[in-house]
DNA sequence: ATTAAATATTCCGTTAAACGGAATCGTACG
DNA sequence: CGTACGATTCCGTTTAACGGAATATTTAAT
């Protein structure tokens, strides 16, 4: 008389996938990296969590004070907590660590506005920034975002992903041109990023904004893995790209520095 | 032979408090308002979390890449995909916002420099800020933290506290002086929070920074509770306190369609 | 207004994950 | 070498997470 096999069973129960904490910080990253109120269902879809758990994660965050929901739509926002949180956040990576010093180190030896950056989604996000003290600069402080295809940085990472990876996001990308020299065609910008591979860094030659070149090197894991860049910006008139290219050694000194801090 | 109650049952097991997310979250708070790297028996202790379980915790903030250990010192710090988060919840309350248009338009109609605050620990945390377009202004970008004691919404958010809690912060706070206004009399501050209390408003007259007054009004949840304020600033030079004063039905009139936003 | 479609919320049997005291390991310091 | 303290692992216990399905609610369409 086993009572195994009750019925059809077709509560599989319990797939588990994640732990609640991790899909929970995913559900914030959602709501945060959209930038309004969200339906639940867009922040399930987007992280790919079964609505009633969705709903039920959202729950307890509001309930601690770092989401809110609109009343009228019932869209969820980011909470006080939260920006409380994000500010400390924040501040925590400002100018006062040892990472910013590395950054401030490099632009002090070789003379160039030099940038953090990271992929956030399918751009490309600036964590820190040092500048020179030459007038001509571009208004980027950290926490904004520029296009992956037409940017030292971008393309780096692009080409840093699996390969699989790098077709997907590739075929998400639009490609918009910002200069005449913006590569725009999908054949032309593999080949490209070919060629980051071989060579280990990355050139911006006036593709996202006109006059203004780049180069940019990889920080990696301790697996090899890019996750992260160094990019160093001038305008073209002060520094030809051959020039910056000769930077490189310098800043791949830098990116090693900095991967140490990161440690993943 | 039954096998109930093995031995003397000494492990107690599962006394289980808050729920794993809020817990983590609070290591994560706790870690990133420290500002620099902590070991796990701080931010543990800080939590009051068993050690047991902040490693465990911290291991799983490790693996998703929120938290890093500096590789010597085995001390947690804020990992890349924090910092992506933290940058993404920053620009998501920004200026792009609604709260932060209602906060404009409050400065629009008083024409005064307006600040969202709340407390953070046992200090005031700018939230938000809308300058006038006079030249005089003080450094104070989001993220910067003032004292309680001498500054309007410092010493409301703290009149608005339960008996019991506020005791206790007073205690801990130093009172120091900033100004020969500074309010540095424990019995003092006490008589000077009951009047804003019964006010249902604070003022700051040059108790900070000399020459600068402000008013603050709460902002209050659906309870009736003061969780964050509207604090105006002027040069007393340009505004007297008194005059101040007379913008507070204007403030208070923002604090209500601010609570709505946050509707906690 | 009535119905249909889409979301949000509750329910609940199942089970993995969280828990934390105690034991162990590692290391810094005397 | 021992003592002390923090980090880590172990493991029996229990809770909270899970998510499919049912229900309620809102929104859109007719």
């Amino acid at each position: 008389m086993k009572q195994i096999d009750i019925g059809d069973q077709r509560t599989f129960a319990g797939k588990q996938a994640r732990p609640a904490l991790t899909r929970a910080l995913g559900l914030l990253e959602a709501i945060a990296a959209t930038g309004r109120p969200a339906t639940l269902k867009e922040i399930a879809a987007l992280q790919d969590v079964p609505a009633a758990t969705a709903f039920r994660l959202c729950q307890q965050l509001e309930e601690a004070g770092y989401l809110v929901r609109d009343s009228g739509s019932r869209r969820y926002t980011v909470g006080i907590r939260l920006i409380r949180l994000g500010l400390d956040i924040v501040r925590s990576s400002g100018p006062t660590t040892a990472r910013h010093k590395i950054l401030s180190d490099i632009v002090e030896s070789i003379g160039e506005t030099c940038n953090l950056t990271t992929l956030a989604g399918t751009e490309v996000l600036y964590l820190d920034r040092v500048e020179t003290r030459w007038p001509l600069r571009m208004n980027l402080e950290p926490g904004s975002r520029v296009p992956m295809h037409c940017t030292a940085s971008g393309k780096l990472l692009l080409a840093a992903m699996p390969k699989e990876t790098q077709e997907r996001v590739l075929a998400s990308l639009e490609l918009t041109p910002h200069t005449p020299m913006t590569i725009t065609d999908p054949k032309m910008i593999r080949r490209e990023l070919q060629r980051i591979a071989r060579r280990g860094f990355s050139t911006d030659n006036e593709e996202f904004v006109a006059g203004l070149i780049a180069v940019a090197v990889p920080i990696a894991d301790r697996h090899g893995k890019a996750f992260a860049a160094i990019a160093c910006h001038s305008p073209a008139a002060r520094l030809s790209l051959e020039e910056a290219i000769l930077l490189v050694p310098v800043l791949k000194a830098g990116a090693a520095k900095l991967a140490e801090t990161f440690a993943i």
